[in-house]
DNA sequence: CCCCAGGCGTCCA
DNA sequence: TGGACGCATGGG
């Protein structure tokens, strides 16, 4: 079986135990940049909680946010942890977002050029640069997070220790430029590794991937 | 009490 | 380049 073969059926099975996700879990462009900076090893749960501090104050906008301290800012998304690194983080990001013009001015740009300028921005790493491309502007960008390596190395599909554009080369070589196709993949893995797929002991009997035998290890 | 969550920057070899 | 560490709340 080809690694292309592999990765469309492991998406078929997801696909088929959870059905679609419905990504990105926030209603706005805008509300997909903030939560990808507040998610940032942090439980959805608690990023849920800071949106709405900011929303209940009626500052859920880039000007509002930019026009208050970064210590009231940190005090609202308290309950999502880091609040301090990631009120700066915030600010940063929309200081670039008001400089660069917006998601107007955004989506004139070339992929390759804005990832890399979205990289430029202190606090905003590979996944959350990802998350914005294709969450928030559709984008063909596979997102890699930690239930994605977890996942594809606990079936040896990858090496536990691949780095981030290692394993985002095994989608983006092996699947057309696909972006509801990479959205809903991406969340699929989210949602298997929410419940089954554990850091350590066996796989789970119940795991949709089912043990995925005979294939050796692509990368 | 423990462990973990949809990372990232810094420091140091 | 890459491993260790700090950042922090809330849920199980």
């Amino acid at each position: 079986m080809s690694t292309a073969d592999l990765l469309v059926s492991i998406y078929e099975r997801l696909l088929r135990a959870f059905g679609p996700q419905g990504w990105w879990p926030g209603e706005t462009p805008f509300e997909v940049c903030i939560g990808a900076i507040l998610t940032q090893n942090t439980a959805w749960s608690n990023v849920e909680k800071a949106i709405s501090n900011l929303k209940a104050r009626g500052v859920f906008d880039p000007d509002s946010l930019l026009g208050m301290s970064q210590a009231e800012l940190a005090a609202l998304i308290r309950p999502a942890g880091y609040f301090n690194q990631k009120a700066r983080k915030i600010r940063d990001f929309l200081s670039w977002f008001v400089k660069t013009g917006g998601f107007e001015a955004m989506e004139g740009m070339e992929t390759s050029a804005l990832r890399k300028s979205l990289l430029s921005i202190r606090g905003i790493g590979p996944e959350t640069a990802d998350s914005i491309l294709l969450y928030a502007l559709g984008r063909p960008i596979f997102v890699v997070d930690a239930y994605t390596v977890r996942a594809l190395s606990r079936h040896e599909i990858i090496a536990p220790d691949a780095d981030y554009r290692e394993v985002q080369a095994l989608f983006h070589e092996n699947l057309p430029p696909d972006a509801r196709m990479f959205n809903e993949f991406h969340a699929l893995f989210v949602r298997l590794g929410k419940t089954n797929c554990r850091k350590t002991g066996p796989l789970c009997d119940d795991c949709p991937l089912g043990t995925l035998p005979g294939y050796p290890p692509v990368v």
